[in-house]
DNA sequence: GTGAAAGCGCTAACAA
DNA sequence: TTGTTAGCGCTTTCAC
């Protein structure tokens, strides 16, 4: 830690204190600009480093804002930290970015950590099981209590007190179903995610949806899976022996990696014998063979709002729903 | 933010503010437990928040540190980011992760973001352009000047001024070789990384090591790649055409995934016409089929003697070699 | 064992 | 236009 302040800068400048911090600050309209360069050439002469922690002291303005992910290593929270992280950057704040891998203690221990950091503002992906019945009270009490400007992402929470930027999963699976339809599929199965968790059951009103109004609902089509890939092994297994069915939607692209899998050991094809389409665009699923079409989530979009919600000062609490995209490939 | 400080917490306890400070960081030795019960009451009934910008302002301890990569959304780095976030969570630290995206502007100015934020400790994945010998001198100029404690991570930068735990590449990469000599293949070709980028280079001494001493080396089977998949793709296509080849090891698991799809277009069977080993044990590698082979860095190890090394007050400048391991999988 | 008080580095209101 | 000054909330000697 360099001892140089603000102080030792203002007397090698000759000027006061005050107008070094103006200088440093950007608001240096009032100030003729040989002192201005006076200040900087100080500053860089004494290697001035400025001390964001007594400035945010003061200020109440930390230029710092905190993430919240259930499981960093998941590649979709990190690429959201990474988006979020870039967005930030270009407006001079830093990221505090905290997994709390699906522990519910440790969620709200960290909102508790970002509140004392006195972050400007917090995106939290609140995790399932902060969400769940169970822990959900604790979960709003601990938002109410910290006092910070949340921003509750991917998930709606139904909590009504916060702004919300979710992805519109009914409307992402509508697209993946009809684009099966459009395809001339009538057989199409579906691999779910937990059930009670809102994404997944988003999902399967849009496959409903679709479905139905095509007239090929067959509710022995729909397979609970869990979103990890040895349930949606077994479940592929089952539809696979069935030799009825044209199409899998699975409702995450883990869950389709397994149809290959199993489609490999059952000696078919995906994309001649079966066909496939995922959700959630992870990036292997330009890398397997045939590549796998799957419902992209715009994360750009959804993080660019997040951030422009962050500093919109009217506050306005609402939901706002993002649509994802059908990114189609090989297939 | 609320504005609830020690005061208000010292009031409503009916003692003075130092105790409560006592308390709090739990330097409350000699201070009866009563006074204790009625600090901590106070704090929950105000629902106290501690600000630790004011904290670490008069302590010069922050409790934050710094991580700085060159790519968060490639997996090997969110892997990182999560494993240290988790290591010093247990140690009441919090984690402020930039990701440079491989921006030599941005990675010395987020080093320098991280010195004004007053991190205790700065982990450091310095980008390959950052190591370039025309950036190299700023960011050693950057590092010094910036007074915090380096811990560099992943690539030996020869700056011979800061910790360094990198890992052992060359070791990785014999490992890799001797697995596929022992299973009797004596055509063993291989996709490189970049030139001149140390971790590429070093494998490939690895390779040559193995290869001579078998007395099977041909420098026709060295094929240089760039880690991505295009070039990757091309040179598969070449080695694979040639049909003399047994085995390829490729210098990260990406380049092995094109053997893979090239393998299926000329109708060869991986696992059986080519046997592939891949190196970064990528997650994916476990989801292919057949899976893949791969020489896994031990990312936990790494990072926690990184964490180690931030806390260890000797403060010994050196490199530690971490050694990876063989992911041995189905093939 | 507890309290008073100085001051960390900075900002911003006010004065000049 | 620039300088003076009073804190921001906390830690930490040093008295009592």
């Amino acid at each position: 830690m360099s001892n140089i302040t603000i102080k030792d800068v203002a007397k090698k400048a000759n000027v006061s204190i005050s107008t070094v911090s103006l200088v440093l600050n950007g608001k240096a309209e009032n100030i003729p600009d040989v002192t201005i360069e006076k200040v900087k050439d100080a500053c860089r002469t004494l290697n001035y480093k400025r001390n964001m922690n007594a400035s945010s002291l003061k200020s109440k303005v930390s230029k710092l804002a905190g993430l919240i992910v259930p499981d960093l290593e998941n590649s979709y929270y990190s690429r959201v930290a990474s988006c979020i992280s870039t967005i930030l950057y270009e407006r001079g704040y830093s990221l505090v970015i905290s997994s709390c891998d699906n522990n519910f203690e440790k969620e709200v221990d960290y909102i508790n950590q970002m509140a004392a950091r006195q972050v400007d503002a917090l995106f939290l992906f609140p995790s399932a099981i902060g969400l769940s019945d169970k822990n959900k009270p604790l979960l709003k009490k601990t938002l109410d209590d910290c006092g910070l400007k949340i921003i509750i992402l991917d998930r709606q929470t139904f909590l009504n007190s916060y702004i919300e930027v979710v992805n519109d999963d009914f409307y992402g699976a509508t697209l993946a179903c009809q684009f099966l339809v459009n395809k001339g599929f009538k057989r199409i199965a579906c691999i779910t995610g937990p059930k009670n968790v809102s994404s997944s059951d988003d999902r399967l009103a849009g496959y409903l949806e679709v479905v139905k109004q095509n007239g090929i609902f067959d509710e022995s089509l729909i397979y609970v899976g869990d979103y990890h890939s040895e349930l949606a092994r077994i479940q592929a297994r089952l539809i696979l022996q069935r030799n009825d069915v044209d199409a899998i939607f699975a409702f995450n692209d883990l869950s389709a990696y397994a149809v290959y899998e199993v489609a490999g050991e059952l000696n078919k094809k995906v994309g001649e014998d079966i066909f496939v389409v995922g959700y959630d665009n992870n990036p292997f699923s330009a890398l397997i063979t045939p590549k796998l079409t799957s419902v992209g989530q715009n994360i750009n979009e959804m993080c660019q709002i997040a951030v422009d919600r962050m500093f919109d000062k009217r506050n306005v609490i609402e939901t706002i729903k993002v649509r994802p995209t059908l990114v189609e490939r090989d297939e």
